[in-house]
RNA sequence: CGGGGCGUAGCGCAGCCUGGUUAGCGCGCCUGCCUUGGGAGCAGGAGGUCGCCGGUUCGAAUCCGGCCGCCCCGACCA
């Protein structure tokens, strides 16, 4: 591709409305615009980016036995109701009606399409198993999309279902798309770590997620030091350690204090001299309407996820200010568990505690010395809280957790029978007897795929592609474009290039240097050829990949296989 | 939805508080000259419903009211 004929333009300064760097730089580096909050078009460039993604997805996914199909964007609203998601989806659904006031909504994502295919069409085991797959436009009408093409609203997503007639040959589907997806984004030349998630509001049992590792990343994620285990912190289990053995109650009885105007942990544990382990926050929830206290250590953060699933609740959310007055007749900031008519609930940590702080349900005035079991008690003991860095791993016990921040790019689950059951999509099995298919659905966000990447590999100067997703593989630049010799050696190198089948952009514009320059390290092409007169005259041109210092010089004639050395061997780096 | 901020040329911003000539600046764009190893220089030029609607006023980008859009934080998120 000649840079004259590329649709690309490139702006000096960032606007105003991105702030994270991947969105910064998808602006100034001209690979996409916005339209409307959370919606976006694909400029040649990111149309480059978003066909490489999916082309190395297509691959693995029909390496793994996946076929593709392309199901419609538009789906009747009965589908969904048959599904009970028409009701429990929620304003994210996007919903219109047709001329004939038929409604319909925008797919969010496509189980109920799917399993509506292929209900028609599989009724016998001996179909199976079956997984089909399609990249295409989704439509999730975010709270609050933000950061460019990280949360959009507009989307381009992968999405598979897998259909077994029983839940071994399920497992072994899911298995089957965790090795695909470990292909995938190594091939993507990302830096992530799969790991266990909390299965949502989707259902099912069992489920990982793929993160990209990225400081700016909005998930957090923990990986133990010694085994594999990783996991969403949503999701991460902690065991009691030796530390968190059971307390017995000491003889006495709790001592009320005044701590005037002191409500957060930290103001009561500096002004008591105490640390904050020493003190149990007690957090009031209103659990489908109903009052339970949630009992943590001081220094310890209540994983909601965690309680909501001990408690089997469908709802859950920290009861508002003027609820907690009316339980605990005092103000926000006192609230403890003595003398509370609520169920009560407790990190199993605060069951290896004795003798510690907790608010006195009075303003002003917190209680010390207390003991569960003889000043209160407690009717669950749980693993209530958040793992944090430096806590043992529940599966191998040796190691400790490590904390990171990921980006969500991809996210496997296995469903069982909750679509198939709802929509009656059975086959016969080999007794003749009905069952419904056991399905499993795995999804892969292609555009966010792009910010993941460019969050993770960028500098001073723009994005850095891994090879394998960059929209050219090389650049070359012939920087005097009033010389003769350097604009035909140029074009020799893009030609001799192009023979070979590398993807290559020949910046022929009549630019000075430096707007060249500045423009291959702002797009992130990774290879860079550039072409100078004096080098030129001595029969070299300097050959520098985007993401290292070093130049090498090489012969006019050893270019192209300079280029494919290179590309050979990133390649290999990411699998393939 | 709660909190905060913003809307003036393609982009980044000033002007608004304290109303008053043709609404400025930088970048970008066009023409010419010049220049060609890290977003050059000079000269000339084009480009604006000041988000929208209404009000106050002799007069509104500026003051008031309503609405819309966008961004950030939070809640939320197969």
């Amino acid at each position: 591709m000649r840079y004259s004929k590329l649709y690309l333009p490139t702006l000096k300064e960032a606007p105003k409305e991105a702030e994270m760097v991947s969105h910064q730089l998808l602006i100034r580096a001209g690979y996409i615009r916005k339209l409307s909050a959370g919606i976006y078009s694909f400029l040649p460039l990111g149309r480059r980016v978003v066909r490489r993604i999916s082309t190395i997805i297509r691959e693995e996914m029909d390496r793994a036995g996946a076929q593709e199909v392309l199901l419609p964007a538009v789906q009747p609203a009965e589908l969904w109701k048959e599904s009970g998601r028409w009701r429990f989806y929620g304003p994210e659904l996007l919903r219109f009606k047709d001329r004939k006031d038929n409604e319909f909504c925008f797919g969010p994502t496509h189980e109920e399409v799917i399993v509506d295919l292929v209900r028609h069409e599989l009724r016998s085991y001996r179909q199976l198993p079956v997984n089909l797959y399609q990249i295409q436009t989704k439509f999730r009408d975010e709270i609050r999309p933000r950061a460019g093409l990280m949360r959009g609203r507009e989307f381009v997503m992968k999405d598979a279902y897998s259909f077994d007639l029983d839940e071994a040959g399920a497992r072994c589907s899911y298995h089957q798309m965790v090795d695909a997806y470990n292909r995938i984004f190594r091939r993507c030349g990302l830096d992530f770590r799969a790991v266990e998630a909390d299965t949502g509001n989707i259902g099912g049992s069992l489920s990982h997620e793929f993160q990209v590792l990225a400081h700016s990343g909005e998930d957090t994620i923990v990986s133990c030091s010694s085994c594999d285990y990783a996991a969403n912190i949503e999701k991460a289990e902690l065991t009691s350690s030796s530390g968190d053995a059971p307390a017995s109650a000491v003889d006495g009885e709790p001592k009320l204090v005044s701590t005037p105007g002191k409500r957060t942990v930290d103001e009561v544990t500096a002004f008591l001299g105490i640390s904050s382990d020493r003190l149990v926050k007690t957090l009031l929830y209103n659990v489908d309407g109903e009052l339970v206290a949630a009992l943590v250590r001081g220094d310890h953060e209540l994983n909601e996820i965690k309680l909501k699933a001990l408690l089997g609740a469908n709802e859950i959310e920290l009861a508002a200010e003027a609820r907690v007055v009316e339980a605990t007749g005092a103000p926000m900031g006192y609230a403890g568990p003595v003398g509370l008519s609520c169920p009560i609930v407790a990190d199993q940590a605060v069951a290896a505690m004795s003798g510690f702080v907790v608010g006195a349900n009075r303003g002003d005035h917190h209680l010390l010395e207390v003991c569960h079991g003889r000043d209160f008690s407690v009717s669950r003991y749980a693993d209530l809280r958040l793992a944090v860095e430096g806590d043992r791993c529940p599966r191998c016990q040796t190691g400790t957790l490590a904390v990171f921040r990921g980006i969500e790019v991809g996210h496997v689950f296995f469903l069982g029978t909750k679509y198939s059951t709802a929509m009656n999509a059975t086959v016969l099995d080999e007794n003749g007897a009905e069952v419904p298919m056991v399905m499993g659905c795995y999804g892969i966000g292609v555009t966010r795929i792009m910010s993941a990447a460019i969050e993770q590999s960028h500098d001073a100067d723009g994005i850095i592609w891994p090879l394998p997703i960059a929209p050219f593989q090389v650049v070359v630049l012939p920087l005097n474009s009033d010389q003769p010799d350097v604009v035909e050696a140029g074009l020799q190198i893009y030609e001799g290039l192009q023979a070979r089948g590398v993807d290559v952009l020949l910046d022929d514009r009549a630019e000075r240097p430096g707007r060249k320059f500045k423009d291959a390290d702002l797009i992130g092409v990774p290879l860079r050829v550039t072409i100078g007169k004096r080098g030129l005259a001595e029969g070299h041109v300097e050959c520098k990949s985007r993401g290292q210092a070093e130049i090498a010089r090489v012969p006019v004639e050893g270019v192209v296989e300079w280029v494919l050395e290179q590309i050979e061997r990133e390649n290999s780096r990411f699998l393939q």
